[in-house]
Order: structure tokens, then C-alpha cells, then sequence
DNA sequence: GAGGCGTGGCT
DNA sequence: TAGCCAAGCCT
């Protein structure tokens, strides 16, 4: 189809279905930045309550900029990808400090940013100051991969650029912000993954994937991501009413939350190690938890035993109150050991 | 440039 | 069920 035609079809689109989200009825470069940071790899339902958390807990970027960073991750919890909570934090403290509070207001100043990419630099650029910038996401690659019959491999760097440019040359000047959002809202509601709904389309008959009934072979992605099976032996140290946790470091999954001490093994069997043989006969040994990473897949023990108050603890572990605990970011795995265990 | 990084929902 | 997917970024 020609380039000129896409736009206001796609705008005529979105005036009838768009949707009406809390992030779309500001300006606020931080609402939006946030929304942004939140809705990465993550679904609109899923990442709402969070984002009315923040809002509400840091109206301001000032605010996000005081606080301390396991708050935020606190806050964070639950929603995976935490790095993303650490690098919002840096980038809060950057743009309070730095910037005087205020954010940048170029794309090319805003990419610079922890946890700022192209297409987050895009969509904080277009919708906070109409800058004419296309956002490029998993939306755009598919709508414009299906409606331009794009089969090039949406993992390779070459097609990021393809698309980019794509979409930099249907962007329209006078509206660059509607347009941003109704490519990724067509994507996200109606040029859907599975089953997209081509009957009521706006491209039908100029769509290049109806056409040759291709919708699920575009757009093409050839990797496969790989599971590693991974098996962990939790030491639950307890003393009266409290427990001892660590903060997890590194580069390893979770950084920056809080789990017990963990002891890993290659293969399913073992002990966990390093707890003295008398203490280790009296630990109670909970079921198999197995928890679902989108590249890992872990299998966890929890050994639950009690310890007398001068118990000298290993590692970098710490006694915590529940009451301290609770506020303690935790991954999901051991938010579920201890509903399960304690009914936190 | 390929792989690491979470969680929950859907088919 | 077991995979696949969802408004990416970093190393």
C-alpha cells in the first residue's frame, strides 16, 4: 500500500478505539517515563496497579529521587525484571539532581538515560513533547511486518533498523504522539499475535499478510529461547520470630532482592550444605517449588529449621523480624514459601 | 551480537 | 501440557 495512505487510516482507527489509560491523560514526562519503564515486556493489566502504586507513593520524580532504592524495589515487587526498578531509581536520582528535576527534553538527551532505550526515548519524546520520533516495539514489528509482508528476522539488528526506518517514514508530522500510540494499540488489541481480527481491519485488502494469508508466519522470529533447569536448596534459618535473609548481588536473577540462604546444585538430589549434621537432621523439609523463569526453570527446597539466638550466621545473612521481613523486596518463590509456611 | 533478565496469562 | 507471548534494555 502507499505510505501517504497509512497514517489516516490508521488515525481514523484509534479515534474509535482507542483506550482510555491514566498515563495518556498527562504530559508529565515522569508519569510517562514511569509508565513506560513499568510496560516493558509487561501487559497493560498487569503493570496498572503498579503504576498507581508509584504514582501515588512518588508523585514526583523528586520524590522517586529520596527514597531508598530497596523501597523501590519494594514497591517493585512482583513484577519481575527488577533491574528496571534499580535503573528507574538511578535515572530519578540523575534527573532530580542533575537536571534540577526536570526531564530532558530530546529523544537524543533521554537514550543516554539508565534504562532509557530507543523505544523508550521515543515514546517519552513523542508523547511528552510531540517530537516526531516512532516508537519501534513487539506492536510495530508485527502490524507493519504483516501490513508491508516484512519477513526479515525481528531478532536481528538489521530488521530493527528496516523497521525503524519504516515507521519513521509513516509518522506524521502534525501528529506524531496519536500515531505512536495507535500503531501499538492496533497491535496490542487487533493485529494481535494469535488469531488477529482481519475481518474489521482498516488495511484489509491492502494488508500484504491477509493477503497471501500469512498473519501467523509474521512477523518472523527464529530464536528460541532456552530453559536451563537449575535446583536450589534453601537453608531457612529461624530463631523465635524471626528469620535470616540476605540481599541478593551480582549479575545472577533477582539482584537487589532478598531470599535465604541458598545453596545450588547441578542436579536435583543433595543437601543443602554447610548446616552442622544435628541441625540439619531436625530441618523441616518442605515440597518440591518449582518456578517458571522465561529462561530458567528452578526447582526449590526449603529446609526449615530452628536455631538458637547466638547461632553464627553465614554469608551475608541477617535476623529479621516478620514485621522487618515484610518489608524486605522478596522474588515471588520465596513470597510463596512464606505464604505457604507463615500465611504471610 | 547473542544471551541474560521475571512474572502471569493464554492456548 | 508446555510453550509462547507482553509498550526492551543491558552487557
Amino acid at each position: 500500500m502507499r505510505l501517504e495512505s497509512f497514517a489516516p487510516r490508521l488515525l481514523h482507527w484509534y479515534d474509535e478505539h482507542r483506550r482510555d489509560l491514566p498515563w495518556r491523560s498527562t504530559t508529565d514526562p515522569y508519569r510517562i517515563w514511569l509508565s513506560e519503564i513499568i510496560l516493558q515486556q509487561t501487559r497493560v493489566a498487569q503493570g496498572m496497579p503498579y503504576y498507581l502504586k508509584f504514582t501515588e507513593t512518588f508523585p514526583t520524580v523528586t520524590d522517586l529521587a529520596a527514597a531508598d532504592e530497596r523501597d523501590v524495589l519494594r514497591l517493585w515487587q512482583g513484577l519481575g525484571y527488577y533491574s528496571r526498578a534499580r535503573n528507574l531509581h538511578a535515572t530519578a536520582r540523575i534527573v532530580a539532581d542533575e537536571y534540577g528535576g526536570a526531564f530532558p527534553d530530546s529523544y537524543a538527551k533521554l537514550v543516554q538515560l539508565k534504562g532509557i532505550g530507543p523505544y523508550t526515548a521515543a515514546a517519552i519524546a513523542s508523547f511528552a513533547w510531540k517530537e516526531k520520533v516512532a516508537v519501534v516495539d513487539g506492536n510495530v514489528f508485527r502490524v507493519l511486518s504483516r501490513i508491508f509482508g516484512i519477513a526479515t528476522d525481528i531478532a536481528t539488528p538489521a530488521a530493527k533498523k528496516e523497521f525503524t526506518e519504516l515507521a519513521n517514514r509513516l509518522i506524521p508530522a502534525d501528529h506524531p504522539d496519536l500515531f505512536n500510540h495507535a500503531i501499538m494499540d492496533f497491535g496490542a488489541t487487533q493485529c494481535v499475535p494469535v488469531s488477529p481480527v482481519c475481518l474489521f481491519c482498516p488495511f484489509a485488502g491492502d494488508c500484504e499478510a491477509q493477503a497471501t494469508g500469512r498473519q501467523a508466519e509474521l512477523p518472523v522470529k527464529e530464536k528460541k529461547t532456552k530453559v536451563r533447569d537449575r535446583f536450589f536448596h534453601y537453608t531457612v534459618l529461624q530463631s523465635g520470630t524471626r528469620l535470616a535473609l540476605k540481599e541478593r548481588t551480582g549479575r545472577d536473577i533477582w539482584s537487589g532482592m532478598y531470599d535465604f540462604w541458598l545453596t545450588e546444585t547441578d542436579t536435583p538430589g543433595g543437601k543443602p550444605a554447610g548446616l552442622p549434621a544435628d541441625l540439619a537432621a531436625r530441618a523441616e523439609v518442605s515440597p518440591v517449588f518449582t518456578h517458571i523463569l522465561s529462561h530458567q526453570k528452578i526447582q526449590a527446597v526449603f529446609h526449615t529449621v530452628e536455631v538458637p539466638v547466638d547461632f553464627l550466621l553465614p554469608e551475608q545473612l541477617k535476623w529479621y523480624t516478620f514485621e522487618e521481613l515484610e518489608d524486605l523486596p522478596k522474588p515471588v518463590l520465596i513470597l510463596k514459601y512464606l505464604k505457604g509456611r507463615y500465611q504471610f
